[in-house]
DNA sequence: TTTAAGCATTGATATTTATCAATACGCAGG
DNA sequence: CCTGCGTATTGATAAATATCAATGCTTAAA
């Protein structure tokens, strides 16, 4: 882990958190004078699960894992972490502890905010709140739908469903560089990891993806949602 | 569902929303305007999933299944709503659409409040955004870990699971009527009626619960939690 | 260049769980 | 008291999935 203290102010920050536009700039110098920088690398933990949570946690620079360390060892992950996000989870209001362990997949730079500070505008700034209610309130109702889909749906939809979240919403491209292993791409779709790999030579031999190791290419997209959607 | 309009003014409602202890009088008097009461028989559905949210809704009586209908008529019920909790899920600030259906299992009273009330006192009144925050927070976590426990025990450790949320969380006691179907609580378990069957069987034959059809009564719980732990 | 470590792949097998089919049970309406 | 209907139960079977073991592949350190 890295110090970096020549950031940009958080006034003309590209990456930070939507919820932010909720604030003049007086506030968002204030955050700024309460924000702590660091870079960490691949495989580095961002913070633990279990730890107390001082700060809110911003990417403003590569992606994370972000995981549970469940039973026996055994680990969930429940997304991938990158920028734009709050990542600090449901435990600020509730115990203040992390519930779940972040780790770097790539460099990353990451942005620590005084979680006193946010908490503060909760008291003073109604839009601010509102912000916040919402940001919660998006990420509970997808940890919904993902549980709805383990519940529900068979190995092919899941891990189907967990590659189009990966080009969709983290590389925002049908062709991307697979950072995930398949140990963890079976902790993301919830199966064991020489189940992903007989179900990625699958979607493979059928001409649904293009998979030549580190990197992954979507062939048939209506395809990959269809088994996506239909379980 | 009947209508009834004599109930008591929310400011000493004992079943009210533990969030609005940070509503003064006339805060709730003005909530007690933009009330409306119902009640409802067993069976009966109190919203549904997928219609537009305009009120807040809480139970002053009885107790209601809140249900996902998924893929293919599947359905998974995502818990027991009862008194002093908001029944309103994440929707609300997302696109004011519910995500779920709730339906009665006892005869119910409930309460509506236009959420544009509830929302209006977000913006003027920090400890109840910061209320409001914490309770979207817990109900989080909890769906958190139901899904860890989803994707990583077994059957027998899930319905063990189920079983003492019933006990301690819905009717606060280790001996209650069941007042779900097999069907029911497969869906709260995730597995099939039959899989509840037999399940429950062997714990009736291992002396953990007495399941004389209508009632049932932890008798070993310690075992029942240890069945819960380890999955 | 060799070696070791870790990840990926594959096949065989065991376990878990759902589905199907048949029957039994309990209860409300005639 | 019978009848029908829905739920519960049971056993047999099939499907889904994990586990285990062996092997190959890649890469980084010695």
């Amino acid at each position: 882990m890295v110090e970096n203290c020549n950031a940009p102010c958080c006034v003309n920050c590209e990456t930070r958190w939507d919820n932010f536009n909720n604030l003049n700039e007086d506030d968002l110098n204030y955050v700024c004078e309460n924000r702590h920088i660091a870079e960490f690398q691949p495989g580095e933990i961002i913070f633990k699960q279990g730890a107390p949570i001082s700060s809110a946690v911003f990417l403003t620079k590569g992606i994370a894992k972000m995981y549970i360390e469940g039973f026996d060892n055994k680990r969930m992950i429940i997304g991938i972490a990158k920028q734009n996000k709050l990542i600090a989870g449901p435990g600020t209001y509730v115990d203040e502890r992390h519930h779940y362990t972040v780790s770097a997949l790539t460099d990353v730079t990451a942005c620590f905010i005084k979680m006193d500070v946010l908490k503060g505008f909760v008291h003073t700034n109604g839009k601010f709140a509102e912000g916040w209610l919402k940001d919660i309130s998006e990420k509970s109702l997808k940890t919904f739908y993902r549980f709805l889909s383990h519940t529900q749906k068979k190995m092919h939809g899941r891990l189907a469903e967990t590659i189009l979240y990966l080009a969709d919403e983290v590389h925002g491209s049908d062709q991307f560089t697979m950072l995930l292993s398949r140990q963890e791409l079976g902790e993301l779709s919830g199966m064991a990891k020489e189940s992903v790999v007989r179900i990625l030579k699958d979607f493979n031999e059928d001409k649904i993806i293009d998979d030549k190791c580190p990197y992954i290419k979507i062939l048939n997209k209506d395809r990959l949602k269809m088994i996506s959607n239909m379980g």
